[in-house]
DNA sequence: CGAAGACCTTG
DNA sequence: AAGGTCTTC
């Protein structure tokens, strides 16, 4: 490695104008449970999604970006949904007239909804049923670390013998495809800690690699379609098919109602007893067509400041 | 239909 | 109990 700056296969740093996250928001953005695969060590965040593997810091002219070599500027623009504007879609929230969703607003400036694979996605959110996200990143860590290709640029720059055990994650590694994924056994499946829901990964990639062409047709649909034929797949149900769509495939329309978002509607606008179907439906009517921005706002809210 | 239980595993 | 889904009373 002759290049200065570079390190591990990666390229310089180079500035990423156009969004300027607090650290707090950076983090939120990255690691508050819309994306599986960042980490964090010394202010640098490294993660992997596709065949890229991006570093992001934030240095005193802003966010600044490296990645390993076949990863574009557009690549990162795009996961990060760079091409839309945020602040325009947050300011057209009904926070004028809601005054906690104001309060969450004010409180995580410019976060925003990530533009993941979708593919990936749904790997993720089927991962996630009862489980906090530490250990549905451990899981897609080791769904990436024993099934995964290794992306090549990393392979040679690892360390032989490694000081500190377990300081650099699988970020080296893709997530295996589908049809990857319909070739494991099942027992090996759940030895990445995916318990019970290693059938339904099993058996959602058995019908995906007996259908290629279904996960793409099914993105390109509109939000009500590709919900419905999400719902198909073992294992999906309304909230996962929410967080794909919303996380995935950049339907801001999807409110995905997982329990903190339950708690959020109960407590701070007089939804108690309310159940998830019911609760979708006013956070639909409620926060109009971008509800899945609404809802992040509220769910980042909800997990930092609101307790238990 | 709507409310419980089961489903894996770990902190 | 944990960011659910599916099956069964």
């Amino acid at each position: 490695m002759t290049r200065s700056g570079s390190s591990k296969g990666f390229s310089d740093w180079q500035p990423l104008p156009g969004w300027a996250p607090s650290p707090d928001v950076l983090r939120e953005t990255l690691d508050g449970g819309q994306a599986f695969r960042w980490n964090e060590a010394n202010n640098i965040w490294t993660g992997t999604w596709s065949t890229h593997c991006v570093q992001l810091r934030l240095g005193d002219t802003g966010l600044q970006w490296r990645g390993t070599p076949g990863t574009t500027a557009a690549d990162l623009r795009r996961y990060l949904a760079h091409e839309l504007d945020w602040t325009a879609l947050t300011n057209s929230l009904p926070w004028r007239s809601d005054t906690h969703l104001a309060h969450c607003i004010t409180a995580f400036p410019d976060l925003r909804i990530l533009r993941q694979p979708f593919g990936e996605t749904l790997l993720g959110f089927l991962c996630s049923a009862t489980k906090q996200i530490v250990q549905i990143k451990q899981m897609v860590a080791l769904l990436a670390e024993r099934h995964g290709q290794s992306l090549p640029p990393w392979r040679a720059q690892l360390p032989l013998g490694r000081g500190s055990a377990g300081a650099e994650p699988s970020t080296c590694h893709r997530l295996p495809t589908w049809s990857e994924i319909a070739t494991i056994p099942e027992k090996d499946l759940r030895a990445c800690l995916l318990g019970f829901r290693a059938r339904y990964i099993s058996e959602t990639a058995t019908f995906l690699s007996k259908h290629p062409g279904w996960l793409d047709e099914t993105e390109a649909l509109p939000y009500p379609a590709a919900k419905a034929r999400l719902m198909e797949l073992p294992g999906v149900g309304e909230k996962v098919a929410d967080c794909v769509l919303l996380f995935g495939a950049g339907k801001l329309e999807a409110f995905p109602v997982d329990t903190w978002v339950l708690k959020s509607l109960a407590r701070r606008y007089g939804l108690d007893g309310w159940k998830p179907a019911q609760v979708a439906h006013f956070g639909r009517t409620h926060f109009g067509p971008l509800a899945g921005l609404a809802q992040q706002y509220l769910f980042s809210w909800e997990r930092k400041f609101g307790g238990r």
